[in-house]
DNA sequence: GCCGTTTTCGGCCCGACTGTTTTCAGTCG
């Protein structure tokens, strides 16, 4: 029994006693436990005959390091049992539902019985639930919607969460002698923003076909594998506890290009491409793009090769989506898509005065290391009070400390302060105009009332970004308010107006909080926008999520002058960010 | 259920907003 797993145990007993209606006190010591679990990093289960080092763990006392040793003894707890007896498990799925808290969860359950999503979505088109107190017929159709999008988007992963898993069994397979190269295809190369399942390409010495069953077998018996689904002579298939399906593919090097080419797509990308190969006389496949007259093969080493044979410029797995890229690359007019040495400050970030885990110092100190010359501070203003957010007292407070620290980095990195004040109903931000006058940077970010109609959603931004003090909109187009179709805001004149304003428009790194879609991210170039690409880190460590930022940017055709955190300096961009008033 | 202490119990984050309400419980972040 693993942390994270012993985590999952203690979170999903919290959950049960929401249900339940327990003391919402008891309720966040089992969530605090579980955090404090999941991130310890040495395996609770080593420790459980030894009662005082689980003790020492902060978040944990005598109960809870008693239900951790049941837990790695039993696989579960008496309390969990108790509750389980008394609700169902599936009843824990109904909370990731919008609108569904344990409160209307346990209602639901005890007026209909309905404890899993198939029933709660007949109950709902079949009207009974407006028959319950609260819930009317408002509450029913955005459940339905919420049931529509939850099975919509379960059956892909995060890229972020992708990655991560292909990180980790990447680790894993190359402790076989004789791996040299492990590379991840399909659509977590192209940097799509969910991925369905995982092809990870393996080639070097050991996968040469006469040797490659010894890796084939070390591949095939891997720890983390929950189900083994497929085993062929150079390929294995399987899935994570997570239900994530992985495909490992161990190929030669001289085949390893066109497989590269091939598994990473996409499918309609390869189409094209291989047309353009039989036009041209030869056929293109996993193993090698070959002359048809005399079966030859013209290239298969390298991926470069096999676009040069055919004519064309290297084309960047971002662009592969069959929308005009090979026409591009045709014409040597592909651009110059923006990369991560191109970034030289992040304009939003965290620290521990509100909801980051770091401080200023250690935020500066990180950025220095990453290679970046200017980042701003932007923490909470007030209106995110579950954030610790600043009053104007405390704003302006945390501004001298920011100068200060930049005083101390004596030029290594300058430290702009900044702030991102939430947007409230009406358009308003929740902090003065005196006082936004003193930061360098101010982002207006919506945080709640994602539910609004569109229309309302979108005149909120627009009254917002008009003050003058706004020089950058961040996360405009939050996932939650792109995707809620009719609730998603509307973009274009959003775009539009922040351009005449020379208001930037942000690219939230950060796949779990928001972004600009390819789609999206091409309407703000069209519409002339500046676009920055922040972290919203909230820890040193967030900071690296810029890379999945940078692979939207790429994927939406951005070159470096489209995006203005890639000046040089600090003084450069605040000089082209909207002038203070 | 944890923690810290004023050592054996009280504090633990809370404001905005919705729906279906006629005064507020529940959800969200």
């Amino acid at each position: 029994m693993d942390n994270i797993s012993i985590a999952r145990l203690l979170d999903e007993t919290a959950a049960l006693l929401e249900i339940d209606a327990a003391d919402p006190f008891r309720i966040r010591s089992y969530r605090r436990a579980a955090e404090a679990v999941e991130q310890q990093t040495t395996q609770l289960s080593a420790l459980i005959d030894d009662p005082k080092q689980l003790l020492a763990i902060s978040g944990i006392g005598k109960g809870m390091a008693s239900n951790i040793v049941d837990i790695v003894q039993t696989g579960t707890t008496p309390l969990r049992e108790e509750l389980l007896q008394k609700y169902r498990p599936t009843m824990l799925e109904l909370l990731h539902l919008p609108g569904m808290g344990p409160k209307t969860v346990a209602l639901i359950w005890s007026a209909l019985q309905v404890s899993d999503i198939d029933a709660l979505e007949e109950a709902a088109k079949a009207g009974h639930l407006n028959t319950l107190p609260r819930l009317g017929e408002k509450f029913t159709a955005k459940l339905l919607k919420g049931i529509e999008d939850y099975r919509k988007n379960n059956s892909r992963f995060r890229i972020d969460h992708a990655r991560e898993q292909a990180d980790r069994i990447a680790a894993l397979i190359r402790e076989f002698p004789g791996i040299e190269e492990i590379t991840p295809a399909g659509s977590l190369r192209r940097g799509r923003e969910t991925v369905g399942d995982l092809d990870l390409l393996v080639t070097g010495p050991a996968c040469e076909p006469d040797v490659v069953a010894a890796a084939v077998e070390h591949v095939a018996t891997l720890p983390l594998i929950d189900k083994l689904l497929a085993r062929g002579q150079n390929k294995v298939s399987f899935t994570l506890r997570n239900n994530l399906q992985v495909d490992v593919r161990l190929l030669p090097r001289a085949s390893y290009g066109a497989a590269l080419q091939y598994f990473t797509g996409s499918k309609m990308h390869n189409v094209a491409l291989r047309q353009r190969a039989i036009k041209r006389g030869m056929t293109l496949n996993e193993y090698a793009l070959v002359r048809v007259e005399d079966n030859s093969i013209v290239a298969a080493a390298t991926e470069e090769l096999i676009y040069r044979a055919l004519d064309l410029d290297y084309i960047p797995p971002e662009l592969r989506e069959n929308s005009g890229e090979l026409e591009a690359a045709a014409s040597h007019t592909l651009p110059d898509l923006i990369t991560l040495a191109d970034l030289h400050g992040d304009l939003h970030m965290h620290t521990d005065e509100t909801d980051g885990s770091n401080t200023i110092r250690e935020m500066a100190e990180a950025a220095l290391a990453r290679g970046l010359s200017y980042i701003a501070i932007t923490d909470h203003s007030k209106n995110l009070a579950m954030t610790n957010g600043m009053d104007d007292l405390r704003a302006l407070a945390h501004i001298k400390r920011i100068r200060e620290i930049d005083a101390e980095m004596q030029g290594r990195i300058r430290v702009l302060s900044g702030i991102e004040v939430d947007i409230l109903a009406e358009g308003e931000l929740d902090l003065s105009d005196e006082t936004l006058a003193q930061m360098d940077i101010v982002i207006a970010s919506i945080h709640s009332r994602f539910d609004q109609p569109a229309q309302q959603i979108t005149d909120r931004i627009l009254r917002a970004i008009e003050n003058p003090h706004v020089r950058i909109l961040g996360h405009p187009t939050g996932r939650l308010l792109l995707k809620r179709e009719p609730y998603a805001v509307q973009l274009d004149p959003v775009l539009k107006r922040a351009a005449e304003l020379g208001v930037a428009v942000e690219h939230n790194a950060n796949p779990a909080r928001a972004d600009l879609n390819d789609l999206h991210l091409r309407l703000a170039k069209q519409h002339g926008c500046k676009i920055v690409v922040n972290t919203d880190a909230h820890s040193t460590a967030e900071l690296d999520m810029v890379r999945y930022g940078i692979t939207q940017l790429r994927r939406a055709w951005l070159t470096a002058p489209d995006v203005l955190n890639t000046r040089p300096t600090a003084e450069a961009l605040l000089a082209d960010l909207r002038p203070k008033p």
